[in-house]
DNA sequence: TGTACATCAGTGAACGCGCGTTCACTGATGTAC
DNA sequence: TGTACATCAGTGAACGCGCGTTCACTGATGTAC
């Protein structure tokens, strides 16, 4: 099965979705393309037969983690929660305890901003298919006045779980969490 | 002046601030202890006259920037401009674009969340001090409830100011400005 | 169907490089007498 | 006051190490006849 284009892609796409959840993880600096490719199954070696760069592959993991989060918002609006129901999963201590499937903003924002044109214009793409599909949340409101609201709820949820997340004391983490809990659903709930 | 302490002590603060404004330039991890002594006008080697590691260094780099905003803070409080007044400097333009005297949580937040216990209690104790001093801004509130409004308000200015840093798109990133200086300033005005 | 050759995903050692850290040394300053 | 020695902040080369990247090679699979 080796020489098969279909493999090839498979392992491909298997590479990114790893790099994606391990980026996450450690960031993407402080992720190696070794270890990378070896809890991918594979030797640091192989990584060039699929990628131009590890910069390469930053853009691509960077663009699958975001899709992958416009695909949850989209659920959660499917279900008939909507925002209200992905900020109570957002705000989960289970979220803040597992980064490596969560909001990619929160671990790679101030990573992404000092990266290359390409790996910025992957997460603004990405960023703007999430407040944009948010924005639609609020029908009763002008169109610039909800994207503003779904730009401003996105980054209170991304800063209050880094505050989460970096603090070292346990009760404070929980307190925050349930401080933004209160301010994001505040944010969806109140008048014009 | 070599045999002197007191010298010893300035160059040592000079390191400590060289570093705390490299440090949210260009992230902790990016920034060099070599790059980062020749800022300071000295060759890598004094370092370890100065501090046991860089990650000594980095808790104390940390706790200085911190200090620094608690104190940016105090300034706008005794000015009487208050919250509001910070808000509005804090979404600025200028702000923004130089990271290095900015606000240290919007750069290091997701990075000190992956660094050791000593470097996140001293970002832990920077970031009390700081939604602690903020808090006392919501008189008519009771205490917990003005330390939730504090700490989500924190989160929210530090999301928002990443997107904005984030993105690849300039006008993008001036509308998210916006939007997070008026939600911003709702949050400090909305009722109990 | 069987055989010879071509393809190419993946291997793993090696490359140059910059990292954090160590250390023998320098030389200006302070102290002793 | 002058001289000999002690102190120690700072120098700069070197250490081992892991990084991203390169490349000669392997060997399973596909193709040609």
């Amino acid at each position: 099965m080796r020489y098969d284009k279909e493999h090839k892609e498979q392992t491909r796409q298997r590479i990114v979705e790893t790099a994606s959840r391990r980026f996450r993880e450690h960031g993407i600096e402080a992720e190696g393309v070794k270890s990378l490719m070896s809890a991918s199954g594979l030797t640091n070696g192989a990584f060039y037969n699929h990628f131009a760069s590890k910069e390469d592959l930053a853009r691509e993991a960077v663009t699958a983690a975001m899709d992958e989060r416009v695909a949850y918002l989209r659920r959660w609006i499917a279900s008939g929660e909507g925002l209200q129901g992905m900020i109570e999963s957002y705000f989960s201590i289970r979220h803040r305890d597992n980064p490596g499937r969560g909001c990619p903003t929160t671990v790679l924002a101030a990573e992404i901003a000092r990266h290359s044109d390409d790996v910025r214009t992957a997460y603004t793409e990405g960023m703007l298919a999430f407040v944009e599909l948010a924005a639609t949340q609020w029908p009763a409101l002008p169109a610039d006045e909800a994207m503003s609201r779904a730009m401003s709820l996105y980054g209170l949820m991304a800063g209050t779980m880094q505050l989460a997340r970096a603090t070292s004391d346990a009760r404070l983490s929980d307190r925050i969490l349930e401080s933004g809990r209160r301010a994001a659903l505040a944010m969806v709930g109140s008048p014009p």
